[in-house]
DNA sequence: TCTCCTTAATGAACACTGTTCAATTATTAT
DNA sequence: ATAATAATTGAACAGTGTTCATTAAGGAGA
């Protein structure tokens, strides 16, 4: 069986990635092998790295695939008020990682063996997720330079992250359920308000 | 080869641990394996699982030893000043995730298999650590009750970990190379300032 | 229709992994 | 010296990522 041409390059391509999200989604990061791809879409392990150059180009993709629907889902938010708009990208970030756990841990926490670089496309993909943040801190804080604003915007999606790592590492210890949504209007409401007051007013 | 007692069942432990680590330290996370490590310690697989139950146990155990070592870190430090205090505690971490990058992953995105819980010992730890923020943050706001100052306790830390977190992966893209510093103040003095004004002062 | 060439597709092979457990052997007790 | 005990081993099993010689299907030209 040679040259079937059942799929094209492409479609092979779609079909494994579409096959290793679900592994990874209902088995955990760490069940996701090229074997079990393979078998699950129905050629073989010499296929895929036809396809993929290694495990790790294909987690890479997966990635991007991951990064760009939580993407697609802040941008569907339309708050127009700042601080509103701030508070619903991490509650949405918030619930992503949680309706999503495994495939948040690929997301942040695959390396690449021997200290290869993440690819591009993944690098401008988080790049557009600071340049939301920006935008919303840059109207509420119009007088700080682009690199007071990046500093910040940092800062803010840090500690959403925050949130989000440890609660799905279940290192909060919590009583509450809601107790990261909590945290999360606590953080922003509470870095808004003391950015806001910074110089003037100080006791 | 049988009861050689060369070391008890103490000393092997420790040994092991002892070359798990420099393994982690030196050639990643997940180059850590069961046969290094025996190896490394001048006995065979075998006998490494008459100490830990299996790779995993070996795994919290070593990060038992890593957070006793960041707790250590953390109380040599005695700042008065709560505030000095925090920024003091962030700082420590930040430099301890800097300088120990591996055991530092290890601790915070290694999980067992079959959803098994973390250890008690762990758990008390970290626990521990919630206490030190809790402490600055109860002197800092003596009103608070203590769900809340658990709450924003925990919500300093989430920052502090998004932080150091973030700048392990590389996944910042800041120029400064003390930009995580930075964040690190801006994230605290943030939150301090801007809990202080909480009702007061609103704008 | 029958070759010939190209190439998609395979799966055995290699070196590794965690884990188990019968076999071996050094120490202790009798 | 002998028997009992338990520390230690390493082969075996099932899994992993990756490579690459082999196979066979499709198309082109006669």
């Amino acid at each position: 069986m040679a040259r079937r041409n059942d799929h094209t390059r492409e479609e092979l391509r779609e079909l494994a990635l579409e096959a290793a999200e679900h592994i990874v989604q209902t088995q955990g990061v760490e069940a996701l092998s090229t074997r079990k791809v393979a078998t699950a879409i129905g050629y073989s392990v010499g296929s895929l790295y036809s396809v993929f150059s290694n495990l790790d180009d294909l987690c890479w993709q997966l990635n991007t695939r991951t990064l760009t629907e939580l993407l697609e889902e802040l941008e569907r938010q339309q708050a127009e008020e700042p601080k509103a708009c701030l508070h619903a990208y991490g509650l949405i970030y918030l619930q992503f990682a949680q309706r999503h756990p495994e495939r948040w841990r690929l997301l942040f926490e695959h390396r690449s063996p021997e200290g290869k670089q993440m690819p591009d496309a993944l690098e401008t993909q988080i790049a557009t997720l600071f340049s939301y943040i920006d935008r919303c801190l840059g109207t509420l804080f119009p007088a700080w330079s682009a690199n007071e604003l990046a500093l910040r915007a940092r800062t803010v999606w840090s500690g959403v992250h925050g949130i989000a790592q440890l609660q799905l590492g279940d290192k909060l210890f919590l009583q509450e359920p809601d107790g990261a949504t909590q945290m999360l209007a606590l953080l922003i409401d509470g870095l808004l308000k003391g950015w806001q007051q910074e110089g003037e007013c100080h006791a």
